[in-house]
DNA sequence: CGCTGATATCAAAGTATGCTGATGTGGGGT
DNA sequence: ACCCCACATCAGCATACTTTGATATCAGCG
């Protein structure tokens, strides 16, 4: 047997989710990502957008293709990019879950006996 | 006129959100926000629970404190710590955001002429 | 067919980040 | 008063990350 449990229900070590964090953990690859969500674009108008080197985006856009994240797809000189669906899905779940209680948060347990 | 705005309406710029994506991105220190999100913990506990050295669980608890995430009372020899009320506010915000779209992203402009 | 523009790759450099060991502090129990 | 325990701080080290300039690739156009 090797894994029966549905992928939804399977949790997600702190190392994967920390990883999808430290995607969005640079203030220029947060701005792409952003920019992507909201539509395809091409280097070049990252580029313009953002104001950071063609290098530099380059770089970013391939970190964030090898997390599967976003999707490039070669078009002639162009490539265009998008946010791969289910992207930051787990992270979401998780930041919700760091969010959501809201009230004061209970002391379950005494002072120091592990 | 300085501002006017009000503060839920403010928008925030990427540097700071990405600070607080990069406080989640560390494996440690997302368990150490996931616990204390759960209930109140004095460094101890946390020890036990990561199985990390105190060094290192004080370490990260003065990067949480001082990006205000985290509050700690100090009572008697001990220190008990909880999740600031709001934190990671904005954080949740930003990355529904990203995520909501769920559709196809749509090509809004024509290829680099930004 | 050679040139230009869009993009990817690579290596170097500077900076930031996490972990550790040593050490300081301060409360509580004996 | 003394000692132990919980915790914080500091300096050093190793590692990872971001940016950049140089260079390679590759499609379309004249």
């Amino acid at each position: 047997m090797v894994n029966v449990m549905p992928l939804e229900a399977m949790p997600v070590s702190p190392p994967a989710v920390a990883a999808q964090f430290a995607l969005l953990a640079d203030p220029l690859r947060l701005r792409i990502v952003e920019s992507l969500a909201r539509e395809q674009l091409c280097t070049c108008h990252l580029i313009a957008i953002t104001g950071a080197k063609q290098t530099t985006i380059s770089n970013h856009l391939r970190i964030l293709r090898e997390a599967d994240v976003v999707l490039g797809e070669a078009e002639g000189r162009f490539t265009w990019y998008r946010l791969a669906p289910g992207a930051f899905a787990e992270g979401l779940r998780r930041l919700q879950g760091i969010t959501k209680p809201g009230e004061a948060t209970p002391r379950l347990r005494p002072a120091c006996a592990p």
